[in-house]
RNA sequence: GCGAUUGUAGCUCAGUUGGUUAGAGUACCGGAUUGUGGUUCCGUGGGUCGUCGGUUCGAAUCCGACCUGUCGCCCCA
């Protein structure tokens, strides 16, 4: 006998799971639509090629590999090939780690039937070898928009508007934190350090979650000068409105056009978002980096209020993500939403709608071959006006089938033996209330239908 | 990848310094009750004590490795 199990860091979803899932995917997948995004869908396994080299050092060691089929070991020196070496030998394939980079590889790809700017959007699982832990898995879904193929900062504020939608239609209370690459490397530079804005947007993104102090000592760590990391003191303390920061940062930059180019596309972005009337706070937040270093201009990120999990969402621009697959010149920008995080964020909040949870309205018992007839004329009449309802299949006892509802918690148990039958009738049970009537089915179309 | 911690019935958990045949609650199934569930009572079944190895006369209990879950670090949705 085998034990039943999964891999480490994957989940099984029970229906009562998979419904509550599928309310998040149609919530959001609504609001892409009628913001007029167009779906694709890309294959779980890539080509290593397109995936390694995209996320970092550390992304390439969260990549799963697979396997290459038929015999991998010919003509392979297993015996003098480090571990990394002996990977490129005998995988060729892998599982995508985000939906960012497929993508750009099918605009690559398809460039020539594709019409830009190209409003995409994408739903699937990813996958990464990292170790689970609360919110994190080794398998779960993003959902990606994108447009691509279009520099307007247009794009950047209908991203945030698509994000007011959305969590104003989970009732989530969120903040989008706003950020630009361009003002990160306009500190870099005021600072002297323009090489190391990679190093100094890892350690400042921390800064909320370890404080100051520690931010410098990693600074200082990654190779930055005591002075270099004493200019950067200012940028720590930056408070007030977004227009009050923007106004303070106009001062610092006033030598560097990287950074002013930063702080005019922000502004550009706050009066078209001005214009959208976007409920939730969007707030300028000059810490935000992200991890992800293809990232050249605009960064997003979601947070929940009044929750632990962290960030619900994150995005940003990329000019030149697909320049590694031969296309120059198609800029794009896009946020990503992560289903389980929001998953967690509802059950916490407790707002997912009590409605979702009875699926299957109404439950016809099993009298025997006769009644089951009779039921089976009733059940179609409830089917037809689109009400989700069964038979139980079997003629079990009266008792087993009630606690079959219960369990399955359908809202109606409806009735039928001789009595019923001979009145062309049948008797309608309110599984709440316990109340039950006999009732012609037209009548209890009428009821149930009124509950939906 | 590094560190800490966890694992006993489908689920939640007892289990004495290592000592007979490993228990309870709950769920399931059957009955009390052949047209009534979410509240009763009775009964049946269900365990390679995470896996493999070691110490011992004897291991659920002690030791090691691995696997799984959880929590930090790294990184991230």
């Amino acid at each position: 006998m085998v034990k039943p199990s999964i891999p480490k860091g994957t989940r099984d979803f029970a229906p009562t799971e998979m419904i509550r899932r599928n309310y998040i995917f149609d919530t959001i997948k609504a609001v892409f639509k009628k913001h007029a995004f167009l779906p694709i869908e890309t294959p779980s396994m890539e080509n290593l090629s397109t995936l390694m080299g995209k996320y970092g050092e550390e992304g390439d060691r969260l990549l799963f590999k697979v396997l290459n089929s038929g015999d991998f070991k010919q003509g392979v020196d297993f015996e003098n090939l480090t571990s990394n070496q002996l990977t490129s030998k005998i995988c060729e394939k892998g599982l995508r780690y985000d939906l960012t980079v497929p993508f750009a590889r099918y605009v690559v790809q398809h460039q020539a039937e594709i019409s830009f700017p190209f409003k995409r959007y994408q739903m699937q699982p990813v996958w990464r070898a990292d170790r689970p832990q609360k919110g994190r898995y080794r398998e779960f879904y993003q959902c990606d928009v994108d447009v691509i193929g279009s520099t307007s900062l247009l794009n950047e504020a209908e991203l945030m508007q698509i994000t007011d939608e959305i969590f104003t239609s989970f009732g989530i209370p969120v903040v989008i934190k706003i950020n630009n690459r361009k003002i990160l490397s306009g500190i870099a530079e005021v600072v002297g350090e323009a090489d190391k804005l990679t190093d100094i947007c890892t350690a400042i993104d921390k800064l909320d979650k370890i404080g100051k102090e520690k931010v410098c000592e990693e600074l200082k760590e990654r190779g930055l000068s005591c002075e270099a990391i004493g200019k950067m003191d200012p940028f720590f303390c930056f408070c007030g409105s977004n227009e009050e920061k923007l106004a303070q940062l106009d001062k610092v930059f006033a030598n560097s056009e990287i950074g002013l180019k930063g702080l005019s596309e922000i502004r550009q972005m706050l009066a078209y978002a001005a214009q959208m009337d976007i409920k939730a706070e969007i707030e300028l937040d000059i810490t935000l980096a992200r991890g992800l270093n293809y990232y050249t201009g605009a960064i997003f990120e979601v947070k929940a209020q009044n929750v632990s999990i962290g960030s619900i969402s994150g995005g940003g621009r990329y000019d030149d993500l697909t320049g590694i697959f031969g296309l120059k010149n198609m800029s794009g920008v896009g946020i990503s939403y992560g289903a389980e995080r929001i998953y967690d964020v509802l059950n916490e909040l407790n707002l997912f709608p009590t409605n979702i949870d009875s699926p299957i309205k109404a439950l016809f018992i099993n009298f025997g071959e006769k009644e089951e007839l009779y039921a089976l004329k009733g059940l179609q009449a409830l089917r037809q006006a689109g009400i989700a309802s069964e038979l139980y299949p079997e003629k079990a006892k009266i008792g087993k089938q009630m606690t079959y509802a219960n369990a399955k918690a359908v809202p109606f148990v409806i009735m039928a033996g001789a009595d019923e039958i001979a009145e062309n009738v049948y008797t309608l049970k309110d599984m709440n209330s316990g109340e039950q009537r006999k009732l012609n089915i037209a009548e209890i179309r009428e009821i149930i239908a009124a509950t939906l």
